[in-house]
RNA sequence: GGAGAGUUGGCAGAGUGGUCGAAUGCGGCGGUCUUGAAAACCGUUGAGGCGCAAGUCUCCGGGGGUUCGAAUCCCUCACUCUCCGCCA
């Protein structure tokens, strides 16, 4: 959620920006400058009539108190008239405060001025590589290697739960358990802290952080208590500091935290779901920001170079894309992808990508914290995977495969799994 | 799951219908005193909305109701604690 007041001080940037990020709506602005006005105007006739019956009341209290019992009774009569007009009004307040900010909540994020224009995304730019992506023909991919192997099973998965709810069989349940230990232990170096979060949510978190309304059929419910499924640790780990007022010197806060995901991933069958490619559930480490406004930039960069460390230390070759406005996202503001090569499949994979909301979290959080004496001020947040682990394994078990069928351990874990096959 | 008790400002804790946004204590901030510090004493100290301002409104777990007037009464939901049961 943006500020009424920047939207209402710079609506042509908002317009503009909305038609970047391929939200062609421009009334909405002045919709909602307008159902602002109205707002305004109602809520300051109501303060007033509340003033005037809030002083009628202590007199009726003073009279009473001292035994003027009839000219007690004449105020009441006064007052019980206007009682009905402020209800009226109220209701009136209610519906219209609703409409002004589900108005608001549909106002994207403006991209930061760094950020390419663009519709798709044929337009993210190539921020950086590293690595060469290993193009030979004799290269298999994951799921041939795997299934060979035995240590992936869908279809017992299917059986037990459903698709796109696999079984990870010994090797690769090991080292799928060893990655998240060594990224944990990465963030850690980096002076992340630790966390273990909830793996349900309600529905104010989801609120929060933004996946209702609108995004509810990304995730998995569970009506009878009230829960969702968390679609990213992100959701539970931003809404920690829900409602709160941190001190300056807590900032900045760094968490990590793994936790498995659950997205429905309703709509998506399509040629990209083979494999470890996309599923119902999956493990990912998540690193989250909340940083001082003037410095969130700075993290942006600063988390960005932390998760290309760990492909670098895997050994696995990336590229990192700077994500045009068109292809970024309703809440950020600028969004790096980074994408690992996947030698069997010849393509690039999604295993995380870093975000920076600035206050659009924060504001609909209620998340804030005191710069100096009395002012309060919007955190930023920010977040990126660290990563998201199926899409890893694949990456590895495919880059690390011999011709002979096997896979190597990446040199970096061997102190995690010491041999020099899995 | 059953029975009972609670939910008030950063914390503790009063307040059961009328100047209560809220006593008091602790903590925080400022000051006096002191070479400095502590102690003591004095002052100050919740969040948010509307408004150029004066000012005004809202918030005592959430939502709804009764009343001229609600932290206080009623309904409802959530959560916490205690006891019992069950359990990794």
């Amino acid at each position: 959620m943006l500020d009424i007041t920047f939207i209402k001080e710079n609506p042509q940037l908002v317009i503009d920006s909305m038609n970047n990020k391929g939200e062609n709506n421009a009334q909405l602005v002045q919709q909602l400058i307008d159902k602002d006005e109205q707002w305004r105007q109602l809520v300051h006739k109501i303060d007033l009539l509340r003033a005037k019956s809030n002083k009628l009341a202590k007199q009726i209290g003073a009279l009473m108190a001292s035994g003027k019992k009839e000219e007690a009774q004449a105020i009441i009569q006064e007052t019980s008239k206007s009682k009905d007009e402020v209800k009226k009004l109220e209701d009136k307040l209610n519906v219209i405060a609703e409409e002004r900010t589900s108005l608001l909540l549909r106002i994207p994020n403006v991209a930061h001025p760094s950020v390419p224009i663009g519709h798709s995304e044929e337009d993210n730019q190539v921020y950086g590589t590293w690595g060469s992506p290993d193009t030979q023909s004799w290269l298999k991919p994951h799921w041939d290697i795997l299934e060979r192997c035995g240590w992936l099973d869908f279809e017992r998965g299917v059986k037990v739960t459903g698709g796109g709810f696999p079984f990870y069989i010994g090797p690769l349940a090991q080292l799928q358990r060893t990655l998240i230990h060594f990224f944990i232990d990465e963030a850690n170096k980096a002076g992340y802290i630790e966390m273990q979060a909830p793996y349900f949510i309600n529905e104010d978190s989801a609120r929060g952080t933004g996946q209702i309304p609108d995004k509810e059929d990304m995730m998995y419910e569970i009506p009878r208590d009230a829960f969702f499924a968390i679609p990213t640790a992100e959701v539970p780990v931003t809404n920690f500091h829900r409602d709160e007022i941190l001190s300056e010197e807590q900032l900045p806060i760094r968490y990590v935290c793994h936790t498995p995901c659950w997205r429905r991933e309703a709509g998506s069958y399509g040629k990209d779901v083979r494999g470890l490619n996309r599923l119902h559930q999956f493990d990912k480490v998540e690193l989250v920001h909340f940083v001082k406004p003037e410095e969130s930039y700075a993290t942006l960069e600063l988390l960005r170079v932390h998760v290309e460390s760990l492909l670098q230390k895997l050994g696995l070759a990336y590229q990192t894309l700077l994500m045009c406005t068109g292809d970024m996202g309703f809440t950020q503001t600028k969004k790096y992808d980074l994408e690992v090569w996947s030698p069997g499949q010849q393509r690039w994979l999604e295993v995380s990508s870093c975000s920076n909301f600035e206050a659009f979290q924060a504001r609909r959080m209620q998340l804030r914290y005191r710069k100096g004496e009395k002012e309060t001020e919007m955190v930023h947040t920010l977040n990126g995977s660290g990563l998201a682990l199926p899409r890893v394994l694949s990456a590895i078990v495919e880059t690390y495969q011999t011709e002979n069928g096997r896979v190597r351990v990446p040199d970096i874990l061997k102190k995690y799994i010491d041999r020099e096959y899995l």
